[in-house]
DNA sequence: CGCCACGTGCATACCTGGTATACATACTGA
DNA sequence: TCAGTATGTATACCAGGTATGCACGTGGCG
C-alpha cells in the first residue's frame, strides 16, 4: 500500500491535485521509481471511496483538488507510526530464482549467481556515480539511493554466501573443474566505500 | 513476474497440476511467502493463454495436469539466465516512508526510524532462531532465510545511516532535547553473528 | 495565420500479484 | 452419523503498474 499511503501522506500536508501529487511524490522520492499519473487518479478515487480524502473543488485553472479528511489524516500519521513488517514485503524474485535454480535440471545455479553478481555490482557502480553527481538537493532522494546501495551490497554478500554454500554442499559431482576460469566474475572486494563517502 | 516464472520453471522440470505446484513451490522456497492456491490457477490460465504451457489432461484422481510447451521451456531457461535488474524491483515501502517522513509536518522522522529499527532487529532475531531450528533439510529455503537476514541487516545499517544524516543535517531546530531518553531503542551492536554461524 | 509539437492535466483499459471465498470430494475420528 | 480437516479446482475482487486516449494551452515555425 505504499502508493496509497504515500499520496495520503502528501495530502495530509496540504490539499493538492493529481498531477502535482505525482510531481511532489517523485521529487521527494527522487524519480527512482517513476510514478505513473494514471496510478495517482485511480488511487485518489479509491481514497475518496474509502472516505480518507474528499474533493475540494477546482481552482481557476481547472485543477481538481483533493483534501485529506480527518480519518485520512489519522491514517497517514498511523502509517508513519507503524513499522513495516518483514512479512508483508513483496516476494524477492531473486531469492526465488536462486532457490529454484539449485535444483532445476539443465540450470547451473552457480552461473545464475555469477551473472547476477555482475549485474548487481554494475548497478552498484551506477548508484555511487548517481550519488556523487546529485548533490545535497533533496534529502529523501539521497536516502533512497543510499537504501538501494545498502541493499545491493547485501545482495552481493548474499550471492557470495550462496556460492560458498553450494560449492561446499555439492562439490562438483558431474565435472571436476572447480575454477571455471574466464567468465567467473572477480571477487567483489572493491564494491563500495560507503562508510566514508556518505557523511563528508 | 516471479510467480509466473516460478511456476513455469517448475513445469519445465516435469508436468504437474495446480495443488502440487503450490506445494512444490512452497517446499523449495520454504513457505516464507505462502503462495495462495488461487494464484496458481489464474497463473496457469494465463500461461496457457500465452502458449507457454498446455493442458495434459486429467489422471485417474481427476488432477488437471499441465505441461510446458517448447516456448515455455525456453522462456523458463531464459528467466534463469537473465539477471534481475535493480530497476524492475518493486517500490521499497520503507524507503518511501522515511523519505516522506523527513519533510512531513507533525511527523518525527527519527521516531519513525527508531520504531522501525526495533521492528527489524526483532524480526532478525526471529530469523536467526528460525535458521537454528530448521536444519539442512531444503537448500533453497535456507538460502532464502539467509537472504532475508542479509537484507534485514542492511536495513538496520541503513536506518543508522539515515539517523546520522538527519541528526547532522538538521541539528534539532525546534526543541533542544537531543536525547529523548526512555523509548529510544538501544544501539544495535548485537544484531547478528552471521559470518560464523551459517557455515558450520 | 495555421499547424504541429509539447507540456499539463484528467481518465480509462488492461494486465499481474495477492487474498478470500465458494465448492466438491475424501478421509478421519468423536 | 456427522463434524472437521486435507486435497483439489475455480472464481470474484482489490491494489499495484503500465499504456493509452483525450482535452487544453502555449510556443515555435513555415
Amino acid at each position: 500500500m505504499s502508493i496509497r499511503d504515500g499520496i495520503l501522506a502528501l495530502l495530509q500536508e496540504r490539499p493538492s491535485y493529481g498531477y502535482r501529487l505525482r510531481a511532489e511524490f517523485e521529487q521527494r522520492t527522487g524519480a527512482t521509481w517513476p510514478l505513473n499519473v494514471g496510478q495517482v487518479y485511480t488511487t485518489l478515487g479509491r481514497l475518496e471511496r474509502d472516505g480518507l480524502v474528499e474533493s475540494a473543488g477546482e481552482d481557476a485553472e481547472g485543477h481538481v483538488y483533493y483534501r485529506c479528511t480527518e480519518g485520512g489524516g489519522a491514517q497517514a500519521l498511523d502509517w508513519f507510526r507503524t513499522p513495516v513488517s518483514r512479512l508483508d514485503r513483496p516476494r524477492d524474485e531473486l531469492a526465488i530464482k536462486i532457490a529454484l535454480a539449485v535444483r532445476a535440471p539443465g540450470v547451473e545455479a552457480l552461473e545464475v549467481i555469477q551473472r547476477q553478481r555482475s549485474e548487481t555490482i554494475s548497478s552498484l557502480r551506477d548508484l555511487t556515480a548517481l550519488k556523487r553527481q546529485g548533490g545535497e538537493e533533496e534529502v529523501g532522494w539521497t536516502l533512497i539511493v543510499d537504501a538501494m546501495v545498502f541493499q545491493a551490497e547485501a545482495e552481493v554478500s548474499w550471492l557470495d554466501h550462496c556460492e560458498a554454500r553450494i560449492r561446499s554442499g555439492l562439490p562438483d559431482p558431474g565435472s571436476n573443474e572447480p575454477d571455471r576460469g574466464g567468465d567467473v566474475s572477480p571477487r567483489p572486494a572493491a564494491v563500495a566505500e560507503r562508510g566514508g563517502k556518505t557523511d563528508e
